[in-house]
DNA sequence: GGCCGTCTGTGCGCTACCTTACATACAGAT
DNA sequence: ATCTGTATGTAAGGTAGCGCACAGACGGCC
């Protein structure tokens, strides 16, 4: 039988006051997060804020054409579902699973009332909110600015700050759909990559060898959004 | 003598219930907001959010080689300087007045506190903000996968719904440094659009002739983030 | 009326990425 | 051991947008 994990894996609530924590300890709910699943649909209401410890889920935006593209991702730093805090209810994009794992969910009825306090749950989440604001914002300015192959660097290290080993679960198509480019682009991405010996992939499995050779050949992005995300949650673990 | 305008001419000041509405009118401080000034730099912490009535306001973010994307664009629906409520302080952008005007502003501390009550003007400046936050990716995903015309279009329409006429005092250069493309395309993009006779332009002039033209040639991203902030904000007055 | 700075138009070669098409290779199933 | 579906590699031709260079054209100013 599975041992239930640690919620606070999850940096949001390991961030939480103690008076917080107890109160939702017990509503908090494990939920399993395979590859794939649409955690919430664009337009729809959620039921439930999903804080990941060990998924990685993507906010993806469709096309009426059904292209794509990822507009921010969320790990175990921090929540999806922010509409419902924000008081839309709803967002135009689509959260899926992007790389599987667990997580913890509350309900959002907690999560509200837990808001009109105007405690410090607010605040950490309004936080956290800004930082997942300008991941957007360096997304919209990389996918005008940048080469593919810095972008892939991008999303390669975005994905691993949020996982435990080296070693993502991802074949070149979904990180092509994800970055909104062609399959192929992809393919001569990873190709210069692994000649680089930065990284090492087959069907579907990448592993990064040289993080530091990544972070040499991205572009501005990855650091700017990384550095954001540690001024604005510094009370959080370190990754 | 120029006569101090209204501020309820923005939005979000003239949905503040009749309470907070005569707590803030003391403490709102009118504004010229000349073509071209900074408003806040990239990293540095804000003394007042501002209100604009008649001017728009482009969110941009500059890269180190000097290249500039356009994350959002606020008018007089919307209020500038997120950040002091976020929780923030500064944000990674920077905010440049696109279209001359005015607004009104709001030192930090007041709206800070204002916030602490968890009321109502929470609440409403926290669905603005989940509005911008559907600009931030509509915007990422059209940088993606849309061509610079229909950017313009895109452009030309979200200005157009911030401004009182149809008129656009802007430089194509200035147009291309917003969308982050060459100064020639816009004239090429602008030139096609003169041509269908949707828009008239001169020296920096531009005047909008028919703007169902517009919307007919622009991505479906006009649309959605127009549909999202009606839907977000209904309680402000018709544009 | 002429000057000059700014704004707009145009052309050319270049590159990144796209569309399409197909070839290869690996992994698990029968 | 072969089959089959999926993942990855490769190639040809097309295009949007870029960098660069320069020409015209308008408008305010002396």
């Amino acid at each position: 039988m599975p041992i239930t994990p640690d919620p606070k894996l999850n940096h949001l609530l390991a961030a939480l006051p103690d008076a917080e924590w107890c109160r939702w300890q017990p509503m908090l709910q494990w939920v399993k997060l395979p590859l794939g699943e649409v955690m919430y649909e664009s337009g729809r209401t959620l039921g439930h804020v999903y804080f990941p410890t060990t998924a990685i889920i993507s906010l993806l935006y469709v096309l009426e054409d059904g292209a794509s593209a990822e507009i921010a991702v969320v790990g175990n730093e921090g929540v999806v579902g922010i509409s419902l805090f924000m008081g839309g209810e709803s967002t135009t994009s689509r959260a899926v699973v992007q790389s599987a794992g667990e997580g913890w969910r509350l309900p959002a009825r907690a999560l509200k009332q837990e808001f009109e306090q105007a405690g410090p749950v607010l605040h950490l989440l309004l936080r956290y909110t800004q930082a997942l604001i300008t991941q957007l914002a360096q997304t919209a300015v990389c996918n005008r600015h940048h080469l593919l192959d810095q972008q892939l660097c991008r999303w390669l290290l975005l994905s691993l700050d949020r996982l435990q080993g080296s070693e993502l679960v991802m074949t070149q198509e979904l990180i092509a759909n994800m970055l909104g480019v062609r399959r192929e682009g992809v393919t001569e991405g990873a190709l210069k990559l692994q000649k680089a010996g930065l990284i090492h992939y087959q069907r579907g499995h990448i592993t990064v060898l040289d993080r530091a050779g990544l972070e040499k050949r991205t572009c501005e992005c990855y650091a700017v959004v990384k550095k954001e995300y540690d001024r604005l949650l510094p009370d959080l673990p370190a990754q």
